[in-house]
DNA sequence: GTCTTGACAAGAATCATTCTTAAGTGGTAT
DNA sequence: ATACCACTTAAGAATGATTCTTGTCAAGAC
């Protein structure tokens, strides 16, 4: 947790709660989930700061957010490249760690500068099936 | 056109004229996008009846929405499997039609059932370089 | 022509996310 | 230990995309 002190950027309670929650966290949560759950230690806490906080380690890179649930965004404290497979009814979104060669055709290539990709898998999950 | 009359679509002039900007349109737009193209030909269209012919038209299959913009959605006529570029900067979407081989580990594929997958480049398009 | 089932316009409602503002606090320097 | 200041917070308002509601209308079936 020290790791994650520096410059302009302040541990707070609230901040710590909402790491600690994400830490390991493999539920790829939404905002409302987040907020939902260190709520219950910080009964006081706002929407905004969870926003604000998931904002600021986005920022630092500690955190990536996710579009593959087009209702809301995901948020994930693993920001090793890899996939993600979702349920198409409940929504549930898991990794798929794997890599895959992916490149786009060398014209495009050339033209567009390619920083990254991300596979989205989806389908039906073994409890919704 | 005719191809598109089947039992419980009907083809209102509001419809043809959203069904004729998107054909062939490879702008992947954004319901505003076509809000505004389609209210110069209908000045009294509203907002509400482009989300609606959207969804009416997504449910036949006759376009596909995609996430790939985290602010708005967006709208595909092309509705065979591709993949897709965005760039980060001015969020234009290019497709990339290529045939990838990606499948999940063994595993989760048996688990999981996989009906499709979607894959999301981005970087920088040659405007914003 | 009549009927039925969508489709329409208009605007309200919803919901996720962002912004605003005033008050509070962590971390650094003194 | 104290003071300071930039960053953070809570609270709520605002925004913006999308969905819902309602009364009216019209396409296509018969
Ligand atoms: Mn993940
Ligand atoms: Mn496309
Ligand atoms: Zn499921
Ligand atoms: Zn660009």
């Amino acid at each position: 947790m020290e790791r994650y002190r520096e410059k302009g950027f302040k541990l707070t309670p609230q901040r710590i709660a909402i790491m600690k929650f994400l830490e390991g966290n493999k539920n790829h949560p939404s905002a409302e989930d987040i907020y939902l759950y260190v709520r219950k230690t910080f009964p006081t806490m706002s929407f905004a700061t969870v926003y604000n906080n998931l904002e600021t380690l986005r920022e630092k890179g500690h955190i990536s957010s996710l579009s593959i649930d087009p209702e809301r965004r995901r948020y994930d404290p693993d920001t090793s490249s890899h996939h993600h497979l979702i349920c198409l009814k409940c929504k549930m979104v898991v990794d798929v760690h794997a890599d895959f060669k992916v490149n786009v055709p060398e014209e495009q290539n050339t033209a567009f500068e390619v920083l990254g990709s991300h596979i989205e898998f989806y389908g039906t999950c073994p409890e919704c099936k």
